[in-house]
DNA sequence: TTCATTTCTTAACATAGGTCAAGTGTGTGA
DNA sequence: TCACACACTTGACCTATGTTAAGAAATGAA
């Protein structure tokens, strides 16, 4: 593991907790570095998300396929977020969705055995990974907030001041997704401005 | 604290975390018993979130009210589960939300301050945290899904069938809102039936 | 540099669900 | 036990967003 990469999870973990130097070194060898091109998949339905993947640099998306066959995207991540199907992490169970890189990406991945192992020997990870899903389920809960009550215009301001950079990186098509609507919507409320 | 009260918030912890017998004591001396009427406030609006609640017995909910004075239910909480604003909570800084009671209910509260140093006292409780907004994580996004691509038809017959008891002893006014309708439109829904 | 593919836009039309307004029951507090 | 607020329903009409279909613009591989 390089030093900007190792540097980086770690400094995400001391944000939130008291990590030891004997400690640093058992985290850092509990994530294996790893890399994704452009269009490939991490994950495909069926298969049992093996990996809590921490995204070092790029952009990746989580979808699932309806009965229909239409794409519907439930998350976009990228650089310095953790990407995940947690439901089928933690069950080991098989996974529903898709999770694909939207860009070239170097991810830190951490298997779900090492993880628990993780918790036992570095107590201080329990709570980061607790405050870690608190400030997840606070913002899902915002974001069905948003899709529940806000129309199309207004989350798209949302997000246009909140992730301005995704505009930047992601083609609009996924992000409509993302918002709830169709790429035609979205096409409509932008050439409104 | 009585037997049936403490026992009930004890097993639900022990489902997932070991507790030693001396830190039982520790836990239970933590929460304090509180109850509160029908109708009445839990929380309002730039009030600070002092505790979590485990709910005991009873149905609350919580709710906004937007910018034209129209409430829309974002939760809705029945016996042994717990309730809260978590943003407010954690950030200990004003609500935006209200949390009613829908029935006459009895809860267990635990403040911020009490919960810190819970965590410190009985790690596992931590780990007992962690799962829970792990998994409450997990169904805010399929909810979120389901708010997303699912019709209003398909959304109504999924809660009936995963929350059939609410039927029993929620208004559905309150349904409706919680589904993301309005109140005729679940009228047309329930009729069609 | 060119062609093919992907991304984005536009327009005409369709529809789920919202809004407004007027009911009908029904439980509960005086 | 009466009345009044609350819970729920119904109908006419409206609007935001979806659907379908076509084409323009941008991107990238050969």
């Amino acid at each position: 593991m390089n030093i900007s990469e190792d540097t980086k999870l770690l400094y995400y973990f001391k944000k939130w907790v008291n990590i030891t130097e004997p400690e640093e070194q058992i985290i850092l060898s509990s994530f294996e570095e790893t890399s994704i091109k452009k269009k490939k998949d991490l994950l495909v339905p069926e298969d049992t998300c093996k990996y809590i993947y921490f995204i070092v640099k790029g952009c990746l998306r989580s979808y699932f396929v309806d009965n229909k066959g239409v794409e519907h995207i439930y998350q976009i991540r990228m650089d310095n977020n953790w990407i995940s199907d947690l439901e089928s992490f933690f069950s080991q169970r098989p996974s529903k969705y898709y999770i694909e890189a939207l860009e070239d990406s170097q991810l830190l991945r951490i298997s779900f055995e090492k993880l628990e192992q993780l918790y036992i020997e570095v107590p201080g990870l329990e709570r980061y990974f607790r405050i870690l899903f608190q400030k997840a389920y606070v913002n899902a809960l915002q974001r069905l907030n948003d899709t529940m009550w806000e129309s199309a215009v207004d989350r798209y301001e949302i997000m246009l001041k909140e992730q301005p950079d995704m505009f930047q990186r992601v083609p609009l098509v996924y992000i409509a997704s993302y918002l709830g609507i169709t790429p035609e919507s979205l096409s409509r409320i932008r050439k409104k401005k």
